[in-house]
DNA sequence: GACAACTACGACACATGGTCGTACTTTGGA
DNA sequence: TCCAAAGTACGACCATGTGTCGTAGTTGTC
């Protein structure tokens, strides 16, 4: 169950799933009125898509009144660290430091970020140090 | 052409260019006969897959006789980055930093690891200063 | 010239995702 | 109480991508 990483989706997918972490809670109805805004599409697709979306593991719903008010299963950044890690995993056979030589070296990565980088590291390295 | 980013490629695919990179050019009958040691396949089954491989643009090939020899069009190294840099855009809006930070705080990088990656970004830091 | 080695290319089976349509059930009024 | 509106379940279709072959045609070699 979702084995699949999130950027992996198609496109419909991604777009549920993110209006449903925005809202914390959504039914197709909701998730289906804020989609058709930019795009012409009928109820039913929204609620297939969601439904194959809990037949995965992404989703679970619980029932209220004659409705499914669907949720995520796990969080955004939780589900982004699986993409990330399996990501990792298929391209790097694990090892993420050989992810960031990549950025680093083919110059992926802007001054700035570097700088926000090292801040990170830095603060990491003293929180493991407790 | 060669829109995709590498790791959503197809087991074959992948094992495939992957061989190629290894040998710097092979024909599809050197590239058969490494594969089929893992798992019997027919010769045309590797064909066709490198002829789709070149239909997308990862693959060139010269005639030599009455073999066409193939050679990957990008480096791994290109490809690699490529992959990571569209990963990045699908998932982090093409942000390089908000990957590290869930790596980061997600706790899948390891004290060696955080080290190393001070380091690279130091000696980047010095060589863009020039 | 015959046979082996190659290539080109079409076809099929599967899986996945987007997209609907239809049948059925539940609700909330008039 | 009865019906339209709102929902759900589920099957179907189509497009696409990949793995997998089969076959026909070409080229090279003895």
């Amino acid at each position: 169950m979702s084995k699949k990483p999130l950027d992996h989706f198609g496109k419909l997918q991604r777009a549920i799933i993110e209006i449903v972490w925005e809202h914390g809670e959504a039914s197709a109805r909701e998730v289906w009125e804020q989609l058709r805004q930019k795009k012409e599409m009928v109820y039913t697709t929204i609620l297939t898509s969601m439904q194959r979306l809990e037949r995965d593991g992404w989703l679970t719903h619980r029932v209220e009144g004659n409705k499914n008010i669907y949720r995520a299963t796990k969080t955004r950044a939780q589900a982004d660290a699986g993409s990330v890690r399996k990501f990792i995993r298929r391209m790097f056979n694990g090892n993420a430091a050989l992810l960031f030589q990549q950025l680093v070296e083919e110059d992926e990565i802007s001054d700035n970020e570097l700088r926000e980088l090292k801040r990170l590291i830095d603060k990491k390295e003293k929180e493991r140090k407790k």
